[in-house]
DNA sequence: GATGGTATTAGAACGGTTCTAATTTGGTGG
DNA sequence: CCACCAAATTAGAACCGTTCTAATACCATC
């Protein structure tokens, strides 16, 4: 395993154990996976990974490690209403992504110029108690541009 | 019917036509329960509404409207995966939100001191064609945090 | 009054997530 | 080495919002 996937999953092991969460082994393979990519898998994708090593995994056993990692505040959920929630392992922090409608790409968006309004702020603006915020830029990606590949062109017309 | 609200009906009425969109009584409801609150509703919610006029209404016409109306691009669709899809008739056009994580309710964000970052400027930093951009400021309002009651604490936990 | 196209309905189907009850596993004390 | 307990895991049912489908109702036009 990669130097840098070895660091990130034991610093989610501790979260988990400082939570007195017990990582078993299908656990440690889930945190694995998250580490080991910045596709922002899915549940599924998840699964069929961990099936891998061990074949008998059901998929509530994803739902559940999940469910401990984002109380230990180490997975990022982005949620979507018409499919598969996705999840960041590798970055737990609120931060922006760029979302391609024609592939379903989600990919995180750093870039350096652009400054991001802090939570703080927005807080003492509205006054709520905000604990993290959530932003999404949707359009197409590079790769779908060169290939013509544009699914929402057909989408939602009868 | 609250001049405003007639106002903003006539615009969706007339982007729907320029669609080629017949706009029967109730579909002229839907518009109508969209262009007169700010709660961001559910489809629920609309449909329950536009029960009181037509008693007879199935979702499924409720569905189909707003769908219309989204091809228009006359209302703004917030998914969420956890929970019913909100719809914001009064403001089509990509705008921040504040979210309630106890009472769930949705309310614009809007303070003339945050500057959005604009489409454009993320367009062409990342090579993607973007469409559309969402952003939500998840926390606890105002009014729940004087009742203190927090939904969230007892989330998660077994 | 018949015709044809659109709108609408009820309910089935769907997909992702959550729940439930039964089973397995792994450690601890006897 | 075994009995016991708690935690982990499993398979599948339940759930819920959304989408689909096929049948029916409506309405303008002739």
């Amino acid at each position: 395993m990669d130097l840098q996937v070895q660091h990130r999953v034991n610093e989610m092991r501790a979260s988990m154990s400082k939570l007195g969460v017990n990582v078993t082994p299908r656990r440690a393979k889930v945190l694995e996976t998250l580490a080991s990519t910045d596709c922002h898998p899915t549940v599924n994708e998840i699964h069929s990974e961990v099936r891998r090593l061990y074949p008998s995994t059901s998929l509530a056993t994803i739902y559940n490690t999940i469910e401990l990692l984002k109380e230990a505040g180490q997975v990022l959920e982005l949620e979507f209403s018409g499919s598969a929630n996705r999840y960041d392992g590798l970055r737990p922090d609120s931060h922006p992504h760029l979302i391609c409608l024609s592939c379903r790409s989600v990919e995180d968006m750093d870039m350096c110029e652009i400054e991001d309004v802090s939570l703080d702020q927005v807080s003492h603006a509205s006054g709520y108690q905000l604990v993290r915020q959530r932003t999404d830029y949707y359009g197409i990606c590079p790769v779908c541009q060169e290939t013509g590949d544009d699914s929402t062109s057909s989408v939602g017309h009868k």
